[in-house]
DNA sequence: AAGGCGGCAAGACGCGGCGTCTCGCACGGA
DNA sequence: TCCGTGCGAGACGCCGCGTCTTGCCGCCTT
């Protein structure tokens, strides 16, 4: 299952990888996805193409890492997490909270433009797309998992629920919205899903 | 805005438009949406490539009316509509039932590999994505609003929801998961999905 | 019946990006 | 000192794109 002669990573230029990070998130942004070329990269980078075929094999495998480390980056510097669900005891209201940032952040174009371009690839593209939901997606889903769980154990949420599919109610119509350009995204939007999911369609 | 001399539809081809079609579909499920070229639509139609620069602006754009061609002549082979949501008065019920139905055409690879496609190919390139949208997704949505419309005269939906949203609570999460891949697609899943949207998250 | 008009199949053409390959160069360890 | 190897640079063949050209054929007009 070897094909590649495995390039010696101790030897690998940090200063090029940085450059061609930079080079790939700066070209989504500017001219996006599709128009972004492994030449246009390796030109803005610096850099010779035969450095970013050694270690990557598309295009799009460059802008994953590249955005990987752009949202280690960042979590970095924010301080410790800007990614924890907070837990007041009042479920609905750090739903509410942490839904409302997380349409701050769709809505920036710095995320949108790279976001969307690798979620359109990971759907066509199987492997690409599994990497992209396990290091990017379903961490942040694992969020609503405990957040979920502890509201279970408060009894703001019934025991027989799982948690995994619950928040599938209101993550998933934000997702979609976005992805497909179905519908606007605002907070009253969310706000209005997370009082759907927790109390349903049903009367009381 | 005229751009195009605007050629004479009157004396199209329908035989190299059926022709164009078939082999976009048929390369599409062979090899792929990315490795499908104009060129080999082209000659698998025994068609001259102008042709389909003719009448076509992308093979994105090929790829989607022949896509909702296909998707006519099922429905018209299929009697009248196999498209309506059944209203037998038990909501839940009638939900389960067509989100069971849309399983199975999620799960057909012929339907899959197209759609899937034009959803990513959609994501990138807003026209398409809004033409995808307006054509396929929103006249199957609006179904839905109306069996939520009709439950609610019933009461077994409260009258303050908006069923443009209510819908979305169990609709996305399917879409998610199909897309992105993000979980399995099973009938108990989506009758989960219906249960926890009708009925809330939280204890009654 | 004769002529034109326009879509048609076929394919040549230039362009540009892909992925590979070949140079020297720089820098590390024996 | 001398390999070994990643590096920047760029040449190379290949292929698909989108346009253009050629000759053919059917329809509409006269």
């Amino acid at each position: 299952m070897v094909k590649k002669p495995a390039p010696d990573a101790s030897r690998r230029s940090e200063r090029s990888r940085r450059a061609i990070y930079d080079a790939a998130l700066a070209l989504v942004g500017e001219v996006g996805f599709p128009k972004t070329t492994v030449e246009g990269i390796a030109a803005r980078a610096g850099v010779g193409k035969q450095t970013i075929y050694r270690w990557w094999s598309s295009k799009a495998d460059v802008l994953l890492e590249a955005f990987l480390d752009l949202g280690e980056r960042a979590a970095q510097a924010a301080g410790q997490q800007s990614d924890a669900i907070p837990d007041t005891g009042d479920l609905a209201a750090d739903l509410k909270f942490v839904l409302r940032a997380t349409v701050d952040e769709l809505c920036d174009p710095r995320f949108e433009t790279p976001a969307r371009a690798l979620a359109a690839e990971g759907l066509v593209n199987p492997q690409l797309g599994a990497e992209f939901v396990a290091k990017l997606l379903e961490p942040q889903l694992q969020l609503y998992v405990r957040r979920l769980r502890s509201a279970q154990q408060a009894g703001a949420v019934r025991p027989d629920i799982d948690p995994r599919i619950a928040l599938e109610l209101f993550v998933s119509p934000l997702a979609q919205r976005w992805l497909q350009r179905t519908g606007p995204i605002t907070y009253a939007y969310t706000d209005t899903l997370v009082d759907y999911a927790l109390h349903g369609l049903a009367p009381r």
